[in-house]
RNA sequence: GGGUGACUAGCUCAGUUGGUCAGAGCGCUUCCCUUACAAGGAAGAGGUCAGGGGUUCGAGUCCCUUGUCACCCA
């Protein structure tokens, strides 16, 4: 084995051996139980950041447990359109070159968008093969591709049929940078410093209302003033005529008891056009709806003369032309909710809109009971009730955008008797008058509604394929929180709509990676790290065990680089630790464990250790506590493994013994096996790199079987006394530091051991090595000198006679100091077995430990106070 | 307004069947290049687990409440 681990070498080497024999295919399990996870598709034309590299890990990790337990393990890589992030991409590209899309046409943008697609759809798959994604390539799906195509079409087509899609013009979130309208979700509202208007709403035959706006050029599609019905200084207006400012528009004064009196003037100016509120209350009172606004947001005719003038240049020349008639209070500056888009930034406009909308209570309704039966599970599982919150206030869904970059929506409008005919093979004719002159909708799809019909559009579906009957439904999808409602709430709708079925039965949400600064990861906020960079750095392996074992299920995580760097050190020590035993396999061939009783108490101890890691690890699995199972390999491995088992294996290694050498090998090997068993989802490269070296099973790695923990090799005992060498050992060490004596430099010590005569005196060479003690004598009690260091663990208690060294005074207080602490402990363990309600309610194996303890401080408490007393 | 989460060592964070759970990394102090590993080893210092109340024999761990912060939805 090379000194050091090559992973740049070895990651590019490993993955294509891996996928060149097709072991990412679930088909190396022909017979087996499927495991599925469809990737939650990033953006075809984007690249991966920490964020993605963390849904990769997990899904990997999970996709690499499974198919080492024996599952057909499938994960489905692919890629989403993105329809707008993508668009506009192309857009600016176009702009650049000193064109536009409207310029090139439809056609002409949907090639060069293609185009586009093409030349950065490479960058996701191999950034996901640098972090050694073991998915399917070979089903690797795009949402634009053909087969997905079509079962977006049967699914709008179905809905149609089944009249939960509707056309009809509604109040629309209107984007004017992206020239489209967008759903309610793609909005983001944040507080901003702006201002509040206040002005004279004046009546017909003479006075006013004061009223109040943030959005003085609404005042232009105003069709009401509303006041509180209750309101004493205005109750007396309602029924009389206003006059829009400018336009001399009549307008009614109505009472509606939405109106806030306490907000601005108490009086509302009506705007069901353009403001979501406004046309709550218009439809009450039956009024118009005016809409003053051009799609890219300058007024339209109804403006009157502030036509043609952008909307933030009508306010300023609006409020002008009012200041000047005299119309104007005062102008107040005012905190306030700006919705602004998602993606291009801009302000959008609540706007009069025909669209395309799914009715989605009857969708909706499903998908709540899914969860809420348990049909699906969210992990954590907080998440639920996010899910029923947003569910159960669940708004119609705008589904068209007016795009090009997208599913063209399969409708086609007749000019002859403006009828509409949906169909799934593209008609010549019109379905209701028979005509030909008909066209279709210029429109595309919310890219979320291709995304929701992803675990099964990607298997085949509508096709009763043979990979959606065998991996439909899939088990798990692993996502971010943030894309809940956005699509994990939609999949399962779609999924339970279409095919009957939940689409998976888990949902394992996990937290945003942030920077330094906490913020998200996005391209808008310009703080997008490439993973590629740390696995570069500090390997694959470190990127994904930091990844996996930093955070909690649905916590964000900061990702720092010291944590990478220690992942790293892990790793090393790892491969390290495998490399000693490596180096001592010469002429050895491996034997099972067949009686564990029969061997030393060290290796007892490891392996006890190590199957009820085994088990703890099965647990934390089972229940989705990932990065708990990670942490506890790295603690077994490191501070057990290594530490101690390693360690003491030396004196049989390099001993005459052949027999023991054989045994602490086997011990060792098997150790390791299991270790870089558990350890491979975590750290696929490193681990399949070691298991090439140990002769210890055919399969590549990951292809081995997960290993289950043996009951035979659990032993308490073993631990309970193994424990009291370690405690000696560290309370050697301890004297030697605190009396400074060279590590270099062999002592020797003497022993009272009352009833742990033996088990001192069988591993004389574990303190020699752990704690350079040469020989150790044998003495009875009261026979230590007074020079002489003392070390107590329950009944044993080791003098080191540091003669030179030692200095009465200190080693008093030394060990007042441990008195002090035996005692402290002693009394709360006193006090626990004193309370009966203790002895009699607690489980009795809580209680036997309790004794146990108390049994052990006693000890410890007597020999050092004998110990004090012949000071 | 409705909802959710966080508050644990100087910093970043684990701690999900309630009983060695008071932890890890980084930082800090003191030693050591001991033939697997200085990407390492050994020994330490450091927290009344935000405040209060409750349930329980026993609570960072469950319930209520207060405070601060963050996020989501309207």
């Amino acid at each position: 084995m090379p000194k050091t681990f090559d992973f740049t070498e070895a990651e590019a080497r490993l993955y294509h051996w891996w996928e060149s024999n097709g072991w990412f295919k679930p088909e190396v399990h022909p017979d087996a139980d499927p495991f599925v996870i469809a990737i939650p598709p990033p953006n075809v034309t984007g690249a991966l950041h920490n964020g993605h590299a963390l849904f990769v890990s997990l899904e990997d990790m999970m996709i690499r447990q499974q198919r080492m337990a024996g599952k057909a393990a499938l994960w489905i890589p692919g890629t989403d359109h993105a329809g707008i992030a993508t668009q506009l991409q192309v857009e600016n590209m176009l702009r650049e070159e000193g064109t536009s899309r409207k310029e090139v046409g439809r056609e002409e943008f949907l090639r060069r968008t293609w185009e586009w697609k093409e030349r950065y759809s490479g960058r996701i798959q191999n950034q996901l093969r640098r972090l050694g994604a073991s998915c399917d390539w070979d089903r690797e799906r795009f949402t634009l591709d053909e087969g997905l195509s079509r079962a977006v079409r049967e699914a709008f087509v179905t809905l149609w049929e089944q009249g939960l899609i509707y056309r009809g013009p509604r109040l629309i979130n209107w984007s004017p940078g992206l020239q489209t309208a967008v759903s309610d979700l793609e909005v983001e509202r944040a507080e901003e410093e702006g201002h509040l208007y206040f002005f004279t709403y004046p009546l017909e035959g003479g006075g006013g209302i004061p009223v109040a706006t943030t959005r003085p050029e609404t005042i232009l599609g105003d069709t009401a003033v509303a006041v509180h019905p209750a309101d004493e200084r205005y109750r007396h207006l309602i029924g009389r005529t206003a006059l829009v400012p400018m336009l001399n528009r009549p307008i009614p004064v109505i009472a509606d008891e939405y109106v806030d009196r306490e907000f601005g003037t108490g009086a509302l100016k009506i705007t069901p056009g353009h403001d979501p509120n406004d046309y709550e209350i218009g439809q009450r009172h039956g009024l118009p709806v005016i809409n003053i606004l051009n799609e890219d947001a300058t007024l339209n005719a109804n403006a009157g003369r502030y036509a043609g003038l952008d909307r933030f240049e009508a306010r300023r020349r609006l409020w002008a032309d009012m200041q000047a008639a005299g119309l104007t209070l005062k102008v107040e500056p005012h905190r306030h909710v700006v919705p602004r888009s998602q993606r291009g930034g801009e302000i959008v406009e609540p706007m009069i809109s025909t669209q395309w909308f799914v009715k989605i209570q009857p969708l909706a309704e499903k998908a709540i009971a899914a969860v809420r039966d348990g049909q699906i599970r969210i992990v954590p599982e907080h998440f639920e009730r996010v899910y029923f919150n947003w569910m159960e206030n669940i708004q119609d869904w705008c589904i068209s955008r007016q795009l090009w970059w997208g599913h063209r929506i399969p409708a086609w409008h007749c000019a002859d008797c403006g009828q509409i005919t949906v169909a799934r093979q593209d008609p010549d004719r019109c379905a209701h008058c028979g005509s030909a002159n008909i066209s279709q909708d210029p429109d595309v799809l919310d890219t979320w509604f291709s995304s929701g019909l992803w675990p099964f559009s990607t298997l085949g579906w509508p096709e009763q394929t043979p990979d959606l009957q065998r991996y439909y439904p899939t088990d798990i999808m692993e996502t971010g929180y943030d894309i809940l409602f956005f699509w994990v709430a939609r999949m399962i709708m779609m999924g339970l709509w279409f095919t009957g079925q939940a689409p998976f039965h888990t949902v394992y949400l996990h937290g945003l990676v942030r920077d330094e600064h906490e913020r998200k990861m996005s391209k808008t906020a310009g703080n997008v790290a490439d993973p590629i960079d740390m696995v570069e750095r500090y390997g694959a392996d470190a990127l994904r065990f930091t990844l996996l074992t930093g955070s909690a299920p649905g916590n964000d995580m900061k990702l720092s680089e010291s944590r990478i760097e220690y992942s790293r050190n892990f790793g090393n020590k790892v491969w390290q630790m495998a490399r000693f035993v490596w180096s001592n396999l010469d002429g050895y061939t491996p034997q099972p464990i067949s009686d564990p009783r029969a061997l030393d108490l060290p290796s007892r101890w490891i392996l006890s250790r190590l199957h009820s890691l085994i088990g703890s690890v099965q647990r934390l699995f089972d229940t989705y506590q990932y990065g708990e199972a990670g942490r506890q390999i790295l603690e077994f491995l490191w501070s057990e493994f290594a530490d101690w088992s390693i360690e003491i294996a030396k004196s049989a290694l390099y001993g005459d013994d052949e027999a023991a050498r054989q045994r602490t090998l086997d011990v060792l090997v098997h150790v390791l096996d299991r270790s870089l068993r558990l350890l491979h989802p975590y750290m696929p490269f490193i681990t399949e790199e070691i298991w090439r070296f140990l002769p210890v099973d055919e399969r590549p790695l990951i292809l081995a079987s997960w290993p289950g923990a043996d009951e035979r090799f659990i032993d308490p005992e073993a631990e309970a006394e193994f424990s009291i060498l370690m405690e000696l050992v560290r309370g050697i060490r301890n004297a030697r530091a605190e009396y400074k004596v060279e590590p270099g430099r062999q002592i020797t010590a003497l022993v009272d051991a009352d009833a742990h005569r033996g088990l001192i005196t069988t591993h004389e060479h574990v303190f020699a090595r752990l704690c350079n003690v040469g020989e150790l004598t044998q003495i009875d009690s009261g026979a230590a000198p007074e020079k002489a260091a003392a070390v107590v663990v329950a009944d044993v208690a080791i003098y080191l006679p540091l003669a030179d060294l030692v200095d009465l005074a200190a080693e008093r207080a030394r060990l007042e100091a441990e008195l002090a602490q035996i005692n402290q402990q002693l009394a709360r363990s006193e006090a626990l077995l004193a309370n009966e309600n203790f002895t009699t309610r607690a489980k009795p194996e809580v209680v036997q430990r309790e004794r146990d303890k108390h049994a052990a401080l006693n000890a410890s408490r007597q020999a050092v106070l004998d110990r004090l007393a012949n000071l």
